[in-house]
DNA sequence: AATGAATGAGAATTCATTCAT
DNA sequence: AATGAATGAATTCTCATTCAT
């Protein structure tokens, strides 16, 4: 029997394409991707059909993952603001942790390459998250506007929060926590 | 003497890369903007020395405009709050008007094609908006945290608001008001 | 395994290189050369980095056959005479049964596309041939001018022979003994 | 009454032809040529119908000044050894003190863009150079071989001193002397 | 006649994808 | 399944030549 496709390899692939789409941008050689990920450059048409394909699946793989450090060790039981505090500071972690990862998901996130079913697939999952936004929101300012809002101004203030982390990192805490205390602010009552 | 060169069709090359390059991202073949400016292949060159030089071109230009857009009849007298509102209001407008534009800009500024010199140029002439903010900060909740963090708050904050308002446009004036208002909280004393 | 680069191809490319070079020059298109080779346009690249790299290696390549023609069965025991008349005659030979080879190689040598390294390269395995020269010199009517000097004498000469040789082949033989001997007079004691 | 063709300009536009094909070959681009001579881009092609026009009336420029030098001043009176020194060291003076028309000819010289009606045309005005020959063939070395046979010998021999004088300036005279007598013995009785 | 912008056919090179091994 | 050579369409840029001014 033929050899089984490993699972190794295709994540090397992934990994080796966050690094080198987070470098040179999605219009980085798939030769280089295979490179990078010690394999060869036709052995990347095995795991995904092309180039594409290998685009969305790393959009499905990093958000995925994203998530994962955003629910993960969620305090269910906690304050509305202990687990809005939750959300802010493993996203800013995460993406401060993780520059390549970070700057890959934002070139796909506004990439057409990305497949509206691939979107969709994204927004399971982020279940608990969406109950606290809602219960932030049926209470504060944003009452009369849908969900989506609210999370876009925590994801929106995230974002430029890890800008600021990153390129000072020594003041990581402090730009934390003010960037969270403006969205708590914006969102507030 | 021969023809001179032409402002209008220095223009069209620009307003065609506006269109592609929001369309299809930087990788945009010269040829396509060249055929939507209605001129010859050879001609972006006469014109632009590289594709380089074009997408920097238009960096400033996109730039340049929204500035004008954002600083033109800016309220010099009013209150704080006022001319904050007349910023926020500029700038969506601007971002909602022209999607393509906004699109394009978002794509060079984020960039390494872009250099540090066409960068460094396209920071004067936001006087007005800086001296706002400076005051807005003197005073308010993010008084230890510098400038480029309130500005940039400004920035998410309008970013994600014209992605409602393009998406909904019959909720645009609601929208508007919320994300500024979202906005007024967050920097507020 | 894949397919191994073929010796094969990449002197097709070679040949099909000598050829166009000989009838376009240093001009010729890399897609006729491809063609002639029997192989894709970006094949040429898998096999040559650019187009500067084949023209080194092709460099090489003609250099050094004209080389083994040249210094292949040297008659080591022979009188100087004996030996200067074999690198001559080799010489005028090769020229003539490969005219194209001959102006390619013309063309290279004073091309400002072969690197100093490679015309470095060049000037080993003529020991023989600058052994004779030297031992003419000694003795000759040029003992005061460098080895360079008479070799360039030789050039000078076998090409002009050459020349006369392939426009009137049926008088090789006369020419190739009278610029013989016009050489070995005016090197003479 | 229109502007009539200024021969300045004509003449500007020849030698920088003859500076820029020196330096960059037959590949030089037109327009470069243009503004070396301090003309419009389209202006050549007024003085010249196409760029293969402009390269051969360049080619019997260059031949024709050289032929100029090499005859002008000719001791028609002197021994055959005098007359054949006159030319010998004419060829070579004009050669040194030229770099660049002698490389622009050289490169014209062996193109094919060179009509044979051109190279025909070039060939006269060599009377007494060919007086001189003949006289030196009747009775030398080389009485059996055709003309042409001692003129190539003397113009390649030539030709190479002309690169040791130019590579040695300092060892001008010695080389043009020892080049002559070379060429001398090489077609002595 | 002079100018130089406009043109579009190449030119060298890159790259996603296929396919022989 | 894995490899990497082979392919040829696509890309940026150049350049001889034309033509409006």
């Amino acid at each position: 029997m033929a050899r089984r496709k490993s699972e190794d390899k295709r994540n090397a692939l992934l990994a080796a394409a966050t690094e080198v789409v987070a470098e040179q941008g999605l219009g980085a050689p798939t030769a280089r991707i295979a490179r990078q990920a010690g394999v060869a450059e036709g052995t990347l048409f095995t795991y995904f059909g092309s180039k594409d394909e290998l685009l969305n699946a790393l959009y499905l793989e990093l958000k995925g993952e994203m998530r994962d450090a955003l629910m993960g060790a969620f305090p269910r039981g906690g304050s509305v603001r202990e687990r809005a505090w939750h959300v802010w500071n493993a996203y800013v972690e995460w993406g401060v942790a993780h520059p390549p990862r970070r700057r890959a998901l934002a070139q796909l996130a506004v990439s057409d390459r990305i497949t509206p079913e691939t979107r969709a697939r994204t927004e399971a999952g982020f279940g608990d998250l969406s109950a606290l936004i809602a219960e932030r929101v049926a209470e504060g300012a944003l009452r009369d506007q849908p969900f989506a809002f609210t999370a876009a101004i925590l994801g929106a203030l995230a974002d430029m929060t890890m800008d600021f982390v990153i390129r000072y990192p020594d003041q990581a805490e402090t730009y934390t926590r003010a960037g969270f205390e403006a969205f708590w602010r914006a969102v507030a009552a």
